[in-house]
DNA sequence: TGTACATCAGTGAACGCGCGTTCACTGATGTAC
DNA sequence: TGTACATCAGTGAACGCGCGTTCACTGATGTAC
């Protein structure tokens, strides 16, 4: 786990800087953002704390580098999500059916990571950091898509199939976003942290569905 | 501000607890759950450090009773803004729109309160508290009723009303406080911080017209 | 191919800081007689 | 009404802690000759 059971055998690191960002992100898995310590990275980097600012100007910046890193992954989760529909499940529902479920993906995708990885999910969220912001390609995923751009890229699909007006495309991801963003800040941070498993699945499924039929 | 510009002229204080409560919430008011630092807010109390043990347990006592204050002004503002619609508007919207407009009342005095009051706001929701719990008399509002409770009212007046299917009511507070919430969160901690008021203003009422359809 | 040397990634020690919490105490208040 | 006393809210001093950051350093690496 830690660099320790694997020490270095050269006096230099070879990249420290890579290294520091997946402990940093391990924490950020274990802990959430305020988990995310410059000693604590360090350490499980086998490597002293001022090594750090060889690579990051300050810990705030060591954060931001992990927090671009969580949003990768959430990308990551939310095309995961999208790719588990099959050609053959288009061929079914056709275009506008398959637009649909592109967005649905979209959102559950969401809501998934969320769920399994709430303290890599807050610390996406911790920085104050612009999803929007298309020049961040460490936010991306494995398909060079930012979270926002899967979003906004599913809403366009929908636009292109006829079943979202093409006036009411504007501001449309932040209604959706925010719909699916609520439920999950609520499921793993808030009030709603009680739900089991089910009540999670059903009220997801109700709200996309609300989301399809309200947007 | 400060107790210091007021002293104590009696080695006791009086009431020490409600002091320390109303110190801790504005700090929580400038900088969030974070800012409410133990030390800080004996300081601002007039007090010695240790003296907050004679009325709270610890710390997270103390942060637990100063989120509970800020769910009350959460309440407070929701009535308020629901209070703002008179009889003159019930005369003319008759029931289902004035249930309509009492649901729509709820959701845009919590927006009001997240923009600004982000610090309560975050407070409200810092310590994994059940805000659904009606026992917890401290966090409901002038009414009486906590956040969750006028969330509910507002719905169960919708079914009254015949707007909402009854059999659409049960999990129907989750999918629009979701909603809600995320806005809020989008807003003033996250991606859509960039939004000025008109864009702000534009996308809580798109939001809560998508709430009203697709609930 | 071998050596001298500049580069710069990581070391080791130390700093000041503010935090939450504990200790034995003091002295204002309200009550019993 | 006046005095003795128990209560307990707030004091003063101190603790250990882990944090982020800075300093002068060391020694592995890659390059120039």
């Amino acid at each position: 786990m830690t660099q320790q059971s694997n020490p270095r055998t050269t006096y230099r690191h070879g990249d420290l800087r890579r290294a520091l960002i997946a402990a940093g992100t391990e924490l950020a898995r274990e802990g959430g953002p305020d988990a995310v310590v410059l000693r604590e990275v360090t350490r499980r980097a086998g490597v002293t704390p001022n090594a750090a600012y060889r690579h990051f100007a300050d810990k705030s910046a060591l954060l931001w580098a992990v927090s671009l890193a969580a949003q990768s992954r959430l990308a990551a989760a939310m095309e995961e999500e999208q790719s588990a529909i099959d050609d053959d499940d288009g061929a079914r529902l056709g275009n506008v059916g398959l637009a649909r479920a592109k967005l649905r993906a979209v959102g559950a995708g969401y809501l998934r990571f969320a769920q399994t990885e709430p303290g890599l999910f807050r610390t996406a969220f911790a920085n104050h950091i612009d999803l929007r912001d298309a020049a961040i390609e460490d936010s991306a995923g494995p398909h060079g898509r930012t979270p926002f751009q899967l979003l906004s890229d599913a809403l366009d699909a929908l636009v292109d199939a006829g079943v979202l007006p093409v006036d009411r495309r504007p501001g449309a991801e932040f209604v959706a976003w925010s719909a699916v963003h609520g439920l999950a800040m609520l499921v793993i941070d808030g009030p709603l942290r009680g739900l089991d498993a089910d009540q999670r699945l059903s009220a997801a499924g109700r709200l996309l569905e609300m989301v399809e039929k309200g947007i």
